[in-house]
DNA sequence: TTGTCTATTACGTACAACGCTATACTCTGT
DNA sequence: ACAGAGTATAGCGTTGTACGTAATAGACAA
């Protein structure tokens, strides 16, 4: 998969997650396995745009919180994706 | 919108389409407007993957294919996109 | 003839996906 | 005590590609 960004801003919409526990938590709900590398990349990058912001490390732990911005952003993602899956697997099944 | 190929697929699994047709028909079903630069380099890459293919040119347009291959490829995509829209769109409204 | 729509191609830039490696700590099993 | 697996993050290099922009060109309407 490409774009590991909204499979980042799903798993934080269901809480604060540090690196790791992303990880694995894609791997759970979307099946996809993403490199240690994209991975941070994308928090990084995420966090820059302010999607989602940094808490207080605990630990090693570096947890990261969705943002207000962040929810609208991957709530309008979404949104221009639903059609889009709509529209293809009616075609799918038509042909 | 990244990833234009997903929208190519889609569009193309309706029926045979040139560039400029799948331009407009993305724009209707998805609301997306690919830029020209985006849509033919798109084109090339899924043309070379094997994904479509070109048929005999009418006039100045060249009208492309999906083949069974991309046919198999849009599915699975979609079949990633799926649960990750619907985690998303649960953990939305969740939180 | 000016502008808009159809239709494709080429070019350049900047970003980012991904693999790989390094680092380091913790815990379990033998 | 040691090896190995799991947890956790960071850095690097390559490759791909998304996207804007511009060039080309025919058709048609104002």
């Amino acid at each position: 998969m490409n774009d590991p960004t909204l499979l980042i801003l799903a798993s934080l919409a269901e809480g604060d997650k540090h690196g790791y526990a992303i990880l694995t938590d894609v791997k759970t709900f979307a099946g996809v396995e993403l490199g240690a590398g994209t991975l941070y990349a994308a928090i990084t990058r995420l966090e820059n745009r302010g999607f989602i912001k940094a808490l207080p490390a605990e630990d090693r732990r570096r947890p990261y919180r969705l943002t207000p911005l962040g929810r609208r952003h991957l709530k309008d993602q979404l949104a221009v994706l639903a059609p889009v899956m709509q529209v293809g697997l009616l075609r799918l099944e038509q042909s």
